[in-house]
DNA sequence: CGGAAGATTGAGAGTTCTCAATGCCTGTGG
DNA sequence: CCACAGGCATTGAGAACTCTCAATCTTCCG
C-alpha cells in the first residue's frame, strides 16, 4: 500500500501545483488514501446518486463524465485523463452528472469526508482544489465555445490539440504524438456530433495532412496548422 | 457604505448557504468590501488581464461571460445574475474570459487579496465558495449538453426555464414570468445560433402556445411543457 | 421627428444528420 | 492456424436543421 501511495501523492502534489514544504499536505493526503481499484471499458466509475463512494483520482485509463438524454443520445462534457480526479463536485452538494470508464481503469480511492477535514486544516490544499475546480470550469467554457461557434471541423481539431496538450501535461504525449483510446462513437459524443459526420471530418483532417491516426494513436503533423483551424490557445490549460 | 455592505451581505451569505452562526464570516466579508461600482450597457466588467481588478459581486442588472473568437462572433459562457460572482475563477489563476455588462449595471467590489486570506481564515467560507465554482460548472455542464445534443428549440426552451429557475431562487421571478434584459442577439450568442433564427425560435414557442415575449418580460405560459420540450430538470441547480 | 438599434420575414445555401450498406479488424472457438 | 462473429470504421445519398443575405417593420431614444 506504501508503495501505491507514493505513486500517486507525488504527481498528485505536482498537479495541484504543491511543491516544497508541502509535508503536512502529503502526510494529510496520505490518511485520505483508502485503496485502489479497477474498473472494466464501460463501467460507471462514479455514481452521483451514492453519496457513500468515495473520491477517485485516476491513476491509469481514461474516463469521462457524461450525461444521457431521453432519446438515448449521450453527451460527454469532459474527459477524465490519468492524474485527474473524477468526480472533485462530489466534495460540493448537488453533483449530477456520471463518469464512466473509457478504458480499463485504475483508481486511487480518497475517502470523502477525511478529504473534506484535510482541506479544513490545510488552506494550501484547499486552494489548489479551488484552482483544479478553476481549470475544469475553463476547459468547460472553451467546450462551450467550441459547440456553440465553431462547425465540426474546427471544434474537433480543438479537442485534439487539448487532448494532446493535457496529455503532454503529466508526461504521457510528447512529439505531437498520443494514444487517444476513443472510438469515433465516444468522440462523437464529446463533440456533440454522429459518429458518422466525425468519421467524415477525421479523414477530411487526415487528407489535408493536418494529423494522422491509426488505431489508436493519433499524430498531429501539422500542429501548427491545426492549432490554427481549431483557434486553439493553450492559455487556458493551466494545470 | 455601511448601509451598502448591510444590502449585499445577507443575500450573499445566503447564497453562500451560510447560515446562522456566521458572525466570523459576516465580519470577515466586511472586510473585504471595498465599494461598489457601476457600469453602463456594454462596458466590460471583468478584464481578465487585469490582476489587480477587485472581484465582482453583481447586486443589480444582468452580466455574461463571453469569449470573441476571430471572425468576430461571440460565444457567451454564462449569464450572471444579480446576487452572482462575475469572475470568481479570479481567485485562482489563468482566468481566461472577459465579463461584459448587458444591462446597466451596479456590483459590489471585493478586494480579491482580502478574499484569499478570509478563506485562508474561514474554511466555512471557503467551502461555500468551492460550491459555487461547483454550482458553476453544473450550469455549465447543463449547456454543454444543451449545444450538443439538443435542437435549437429545445436549447431555447432549456435556457429560459433555466434563467427563471435561477431568478426564482432570489425572488427575483415568480409566478413563471421574469424579466429577460437580453436583445435576440445576446440570447443567440448564448445559445450558439444566430439573432434570425432565435427569433424564428422564439415565435415558435409563442405560436404553440409554451411563452409569451412582451418586450424583455418574457412568461412561461405552460411550464410544464416547456419543460419538457427543453427536458429541463431543475435538479442541477442548487443556490 | 429622425435616426439607429432591434425584431421580423423570405428565400436560397450549407452543414450536419439519418438511414443504409459495405468493409475491416480483433478476439474466440474449433 | 483458420473461420466466424461482432464491434468499429467507412462510404453514399437524400433529408433536416440552421445559416446567410437581404429587405422591411417596429421600437427606443435623443
Amino acid at each position: 500500500m506504501a508503495t501505491d501511495q507514493e505513486d500517486w501523492i507525488e504527481p498528485f502534489l505536482a498537479k495541484l501545483g504543491i511543491r516544497g514544504i508541502g509535508h503536512a499536505v502529503r502526510d494529510a493526503l496520505r490518511n485520505v488514501f483508502v485503496g485502489s481499484r479497477t474498473y472494466r471499458r464501460g463501467q460507471v466509475v462514479a455514481d452521483q446518486a451514492d453519496e457513500t463512494e468515495p473520491l477517485h483520482l485516476v491513476l491509469k485509463g481514461w474516463a469521462a463524465r457524461y450525461q444521457t438524454l431521453e432519446d438515448g443520445s449521450r453527451q460527454i462534457t469532459d474527459f477524465i485523463l490519468p492524474g485527474e480526479l473524477c468526480d472533485l463536485s462530489r466534495l460540493g452538494r448537488g453533483a449530477t452528472d456520471s463518469a464512466v470508464a473509457l478504458t480499463s481503469l485504475k483508481a486511487a480511492l480518497l475517502n470523502r469526508s477525511a478529504m473534506r477535514s484535510a482541506i479544513g486544516q490545510h488552506p494550501r490544499l484547499s486552494d489548489s482544489l479551488m484552482q483544479l475546480a478553476f481549470n475544469e470550469e475553463a476547459i468547460l467554457r472553451a467546450w462551450v465555445v467550441c459547440l456553440g461557434r465553431r462547425n465540426k471541423r474546427e471544434h474537433t481539431a480543438h479537442l485534439l490539440c487539448e487532448l494532446y496538450e493535457r496529455l503532454r501535461r503529466t508526461d504521457l504525449a510528447s512529439r505531437h504524438e498520443f494514444v487517444m483510446p476513443l472510438t469515433q462513437e465516444e468522440l462523437a459524443d464529446a463533440l456533440g456530433m454522429t459518429a458518422v459526420h466525425t468519421n467524415r471530418v477525421l479523414k477530411s483532417l487526415r487528407e489535408d495532412g493536418l494529423i494522422s491516426t491509426d488505431r489508436h494513436h493519433v499524430r498531429l503533423l501539422q500542429p501548427k496548422q491545426l492549432k490554427k483551424v481549431g483557434e486553439f490557445d493553450e492559455t487556458y490549460l493551466f494545470t
